[in-house]
DNA sequence: TAGATTGTTAATCGATTAACAATC
DNA sequence: TAGATTGTTAATCGATTAACAATC
């Protein structure tokens, strides 16, 4: 067990999840790490100094035990346990992550989008109706929310910030192009442009 | 100069690409590796020893003409030459990359979108018209196509892979949720849902 | 010239890999 | 018991930070 886990290993958690739910799928009860390392590409070193960051999870001349460790991962990641989360911007985007994603194998619950587009309100997206954003206060005092998803342009969504961290928002999925940091919440900034770019960069390597 | 720059180093280039471009938008000529750090949240000497893996594009005394350092930047990542792309699946994320992201700012240039759902097949989509995906090997052979977008479903992307690295594909930019790789092609395998646990877990973390 | 800031080498820190005793 | 594979320590490798001479 380590107090210090570095992000580079807490980054590769989600993907062991996704292997092992795979296996777990095709009713595969054990793994040992040279296994995983074979299909992962990693080396089965890495994958048990990983693991026993948090704890021994395997049994010595057997492997691991795949629901188990499938568990356990998730307990790590939080995913076991549900936080409430808004989108804001109702987009191509907001629609796409709202009927695609599944919150609920991730450890959140959306249960509010709002837009200022008329023509998407009312829409029905994952389940939930879209409202309009200056009814976004009031929900927010009504309903906890612990996460907001921020899918609406770079303009709007830079003085919204503020407005959600002082209503008690933690936790920011963040769309908008820009790095956010504020103090007393945390920001996971995607930066799908970025991910083009290094594209761009690999595919001249590989000439 | 340097010939082996880490995957680490290359990472961070589009995240200098993009305050440089800020820099350049408020008119701001030079810019020290102090500013630069203050800004983004790394140290000055990281900055300094990242842009030497390519040469010195700076002056002693001085600092960097931001202008140069752009373009310098842009043309490392190969951005500033642009490659064909296809997009296969315009579906709510389709749309999103399609009208939203500017891949010509990112050395791309969308020039076919196809999916097989008669419902969006003539759609505009980014100025390009949705065509049916049985077109799709007869628009390869008749035109150059260096990379393609990967916003189907993961069932109908599997069999396509194999398609389109052999009608000459060399780049994916992949958000079908699975990791793929091939020989002879590169691939930005996105996982959004990696990225949302890995906020849950931050989340519990900054409780 | 004096001050500022780079380019670069050396020192430190952290992450990955190798090795092997423990043990199922 | 013999074989397999973990958990863990030690060795290596790589990335970041510190320091400073070079020089604009």
């Amino acid at each position: 067990m380590n107090n210090k886990v570095s992000m580079a290993v807490i980054r590769r958690l989600p993907r062991y999840y996704r292997y092992l739910g795979e296996l777990l799928r095709n009713d595969i009860q054990k793994v040992s790490s040279k296994d995983l390392s074979e299909k992962m590409g990693l080396t089965a070193s890495q994958i048990r100094q990983d693991f026993n960051c948090f704890g021994g999870f395997g049994q010595q001349g057997y492997g691991y035990n795949v629901e188990i460790l499938y568990n356990e991962i998730g307990d790590i990641l939080g995913i076991n346990t549900i936080k409430t989360a808004i989108m804001v911007g109702a987009g191509n985007l907001g629609k796409a992550l709202g009927n695609h994603i599944n919150f609920e194998k991730r450890g959140f619950k959306l249960i509010g989008i709002f837009d200022v587009n008329e023509g998407v309100i009312g829409k029905v997206i994952g389940g939930i109706t879209v409202t309009h954003a200056n009814e976004l206060s009031d929900f927010l005092e009504k309903n906890h929310v612990d996460m907001a998803i921020l899918t609406a342009p770079k303009v709007e969504t830079e003085n919204l910030v503020d407005l959600l961290v002082s209503l008690g928002v933690k936790g920011f999925w963040n769309f908008s192009n820009m790095d956010i940091t504020r103090q007393g919440a945390v920001f996971e900034n995607v930066h799908l442009g970025d991910s083009l770019m290094t594209l761009r960069y690999a595919m001249n390597k590989n000439e």
